[in-house]
DNA sequence: AGCGACTTGCACACCGCTGTGCAACGACGT
DNA sequence: ACGTCGTTGCACAGCGGTGTGCAAGTCGCT
């Protein structure tokens, strides 16, 4: 083995991180943003980006997997334990919310297109946890809706969306957006508004 | 003037709209199809689309003209003269429904892209009137959400695609589509499951 | 049969993007 | 001072897309 250079981070691996980043901004703006507007974007040439991903492709399917390891840990953590699915819808999204945003354009770009064949299969494990817990839900009567627990998820995740593109257009302060999501999802799955906004409140206070 | 042939259809008048037709299938499918694809799909060469359309961007929006006609029309007509906020939204999205099902891809190409720049500005004024009919349930009470009706709006958009999608992906049966939507959306504006589902099923029953 | 409008099949120029090769040029640790 | 590794700049081939030009069809109507 060569030095270690510096701890373990070399100018490489710094630029590699900094590619991801501005990658993933520049990819919000455009999800067709060529290699040589997230090079520049980077503040490197396009030939460069070249050397550390071997293709388009390479660097978004990057991007994926961090993005889903993310929020399968989010979602994993923040609903540890809890009984009541209202409680673990709500605890679910108010954790997810954050993560979600960051990384949205490459959810969005999931559901839409082929970019990368796989983005849905590799979120697919995280879905079927939510489309159980909306089963449970449902069974148990805790929700209500004329929709299966399946398409229910499907509102689920369109409905964060929309909330996002609400806050990136000044309708919704950042503040409460999450809060805001989290009634909204849960009323959409037929909770009553009272009881939604009351259990955000009380989940909100116990961090 | 020349002749008008047979009635006022010539054939290249039929062409015309086969091309749109199957340009909005084929667009549906792939939203980034080619004129190639679009021509072979009508059964016409490349050339022969450029007679009729000077543009990629020209064919496309066309189609959003036609579409954004429709959906206005639809809408307007659905609603009028209803008093309640309630019942308005269950008309207007039963009636709106099977209009956006048929164009579902350029509205959701609107809210995504530049495509064609404009389009979201077409649909400015449906949307607006859907706000002001949001916000006025808001103030009567009959709705209720953390969200401004701006938002809400955003959300009963991306909640109409979500089910799209599932009856897309067979999670919901087409018959049942509209109602349940409807359903969903009036829930998710805060109105009781229980009184949603009453009111869907006694507005379609007066058909 | 003949006219005119539409269509076809090629040709072409042009663009932007991807991915690769290669030589020169840094910077950094030792 | 030296070598190594990352970076740069350029050049190149290839692909797929758009929009246009033009001559030769083809169809319907009169």
């Amino acid at each position: 083995m060569t030095a270690m250079t510096t701890g373990n981070t070399s100018r490489a691996d710094a630029n590699r991180r900094r590619i991801l980043d501005v990658a993933l901004a520049e990819l919000l703006r455009d999800p067709d943003a060529s290699m040589d507007q997230i090079a520049r974007a980077a503040g490197v040439v396009r030939r460069t980006v070249y050397g550390h991903f071997p293709s388009r492709e390479a660097l978004i399917s990057t991007l994926v997997d961090e993005a889903v390891a993310a929020l399968a840990d989010a979602d994993a953590q923040a609903r540890a334990g809890v009984r009541d699915p209202a409680e673990a819808v709500a605890r679910s999204v108010l954790a997810l919310w954050p993560v979600a945003d960051r990384y949205r354009l490459l959810i969005a770009l999931a559901q839409r297109t082929v970019t990368v064949q796989g983005i849905r299969e590799r979120l697919a494990p995280l879905r079927e946890n939510k489309v159980r817990l909306l089963q449970r839900g449902l069974d148990e009567g805790v929700f209500a809706s004329p929709l299966p627990a399946p398409a229910l998820a499907y509102v689920h995740e369109q409905m964060l969306f929309a909330v996002m593109e609400a806050v990136n257009d000044g309708l919704v302060a950042v503040a409460e957006a999450g809060g805001s999501a989290t009634v909204a999802v849960l009323t959409a799955a037929g909770v009553p508004a009272a009881r939604a906004t009351e259990l955000v409140a009380e989940v909100s206070r116990r961090t």
